[in-house]
DNA sequence: GTTAGTGCAAATGATTTGCACCGAA
DNA sequence: TTCGGTGCAAATCATTTGCACTAAC
């Protein structure tokens, strides 16, 4: 079965429909795997694959599968949310294309190591984050 | 001459006029170093001190703060610009509170040791992220 | 047949902008 | 006096929501 297969079941045995909108959106993020795509692109893209699907749509269920887990979002400075299938399953981090949004995994995470320097007894750490940004190659041709 | 009549000159030397308005958000500003406010907080808190200061005039300010290196600006996951002074010199990152916007720095910076690690000669870095998310003591009470 | 899911259009919330007026230099 | 700065109201942009309808199951 494949990883995307997979993932449909997931959502079936957790009770949820298998729509045809849904499985687009979930085709549209396959084929990104590695890039934080806007909610605008994700709809666009969907629509090539099932034309009628509604902005709500996509944005009910990026919501749902945030949910599940299933996908990354970050606040990028401008404003607008990004997306990007969970692929691999350990925790890392992300350098990230500002022309493209085509995205890189950074296995190491140094928040142990910044942890054991700070000695912070008295603050409750709940998440953190970690990202390099700049211009892949491709972009930095674009930009000159 | 304290470091906030140094900022107020700095303005004035590069041309730019000291409204009651400016001098009420930086006074704010200063008010409350170490902490992210939200444009709303800020707006409240000014016109505590100059009471006709307009919201657009907060973002306009803000935004020229920004431009001159004197504050902060992170987007929270919430979707809402948070801004903090500047008030250190030397690079650092933060611990913010998700209940107050309590900030503290964090000297250390991974950078360097990510990138050593890293080997990719085709990207260009511009910048990067580092931040810690949690509860202060503080707010850790006020959600029990 | 049920109920979750969708489309549509309208609401929301943060931020930005155009323009006429105001006030710091 | 002169621009840069401000207030106001309207515009914008991303995202969310209410509600009637649709389609998985």
């Amino acid at each position: 079965m494949t990883f995307q297969k997979e993932i449909e079941k997931k959502l079936k045995d957790e009770g949820y429909k298998l729509t045809n909108q849904r499985k687009a959106i979930l085709e549209v993020l396959f084929s990104h795997k590695n890039h934080f795509l806007s909610a605008e692109e994700i709809h666009l893209k969907t629509q090539e694959k099932y034309a009628k699907t509604n902005f709500s749509t996509i944005y009910r269920n990026l919501e749902l599968l945030e949910k599940l887990d299933l996908i990354h979002k970050i606040n990028l400075d401008n404003n607008t949310a990004h997306y990007e299938l969970i692929h691999k399953k350990c925790h890392h981090h992300h350098i990230i294309c500002k022309g493209c949004g085509k995205t890189e995994p950074i296995d190491f995470c140094p928040l142990e190591e910044i942890l054991s320097k700070l000695n912070h007894k008295d603050f409750s750490f709940t998440d953190h984050k970690f990202e390099l940004y700049g211009y892949c190659s491709n972009c930095q041709k674009k930009l000159l």
